[in-house]
DNA sequence: TAATATTTAATCGCACACGATATACTAGAA
DNA sequence: TTCTAGTATATCGTGTGCGATTAAATATTA
């Protein structure tokens, strides 16, 4: 049986098992990434960096899918716990670069075991982790 | 080629697109949401409500997977835009129920037309939707 | 029944996300 | 070359999320 408030049913929403399924991932990273001091953001961010160093705001934000706003404080958080530097660019003064500290290179050797105690937290098959990766990035590309 | 340092890479990870997915969302949704006066966790909650009315703040937080932490000033909002009523149980002074105001059911037809157009939004065919769906819940529900 | 344990919600502090706006710098056009 | 448009970052305010703690009410146990 349905009726025309089926469409605003929680259950029948895709948007709200995403919200809750991320939420519920980044909560699991806590206990790891307590021990780098680094919250779930904060540790995307150095992912970006540890692939690549001596990056600017912008394609930092590129990456990541997100804005000065929240890339600003952010960084600010990175640089005073050591783990990067945050300089100007000469060629162009209005854009910021971000380097690696020794520390936040470091950090990276430390961070290494984490990706796979989470995905086996989630319990999936291979396929399964497969196509819901490229579903996401379809969502996220188009 | 593959290097000890793979499992850091940004995209190889299924948390962070799943992150991001979920903001992309969100954000997709604010322009109708605005129109009735909405964040987007305030939606959910009012759907929810929609589907239960006069349910207390546990059961909303487990449907939900949030707390009280996070419901107990997001239910203060939705109060003093006149959406819902917050009282306690007279059963278990410990409890507070949440009902639909006549605003608050009547916001019920505007938000039917939501669902449509921000799925038609993210352009996938209805397989990867049943599968994403699928999977997300079984995330959740591990 | 009195002491203890459990449950439910509220409060606090911190760190995002993000729209809107401001500011500083650079590039392009008249 | 000067005026204007565009670009990159910073700032501001609002609303979450969430771990930790507190407070109040109820349930359990000695």
């Amino acid at each position: 049986m349905s009726n025309k408030y089926d469409s605003i049913k929680l259950e029948n929403q895709l948007c709200f098992p995403l919200y809750a399924v991320s939420n519920k991932i980044i909560r699991s990273y806590k206990p790891f990434l307590d021990k780098l001091n680094l919250t779930y953001t904060q540790y995307i961010t150095m992912m970006v960096l540890w692939g690549q160093d001596n990056i600017n705001q912008k394609q930092l934000g590129e990456k990541l899918y997100l804005k000065s706003n929240t890339l600003t404080p952010l960084l600010k958080k990175l640089e005073e716990k050591g783990y990067i530097n945050i300089y100007k660019s000469s060629n162009d003064e209005r854009q910021i670069i971000i380097s690696l500290t020794k520390l936040g290179i470091q950090l990276k050797d430390q961070a290494i075991e984490i990706p796979k105690a989470i995905s086996e937290s989630m319990h999936l098959e291979i396929d399964e982790i497969t196509n819901l990766y490229n579903t996401l990035y379809k969502i996220l590309d188009n």
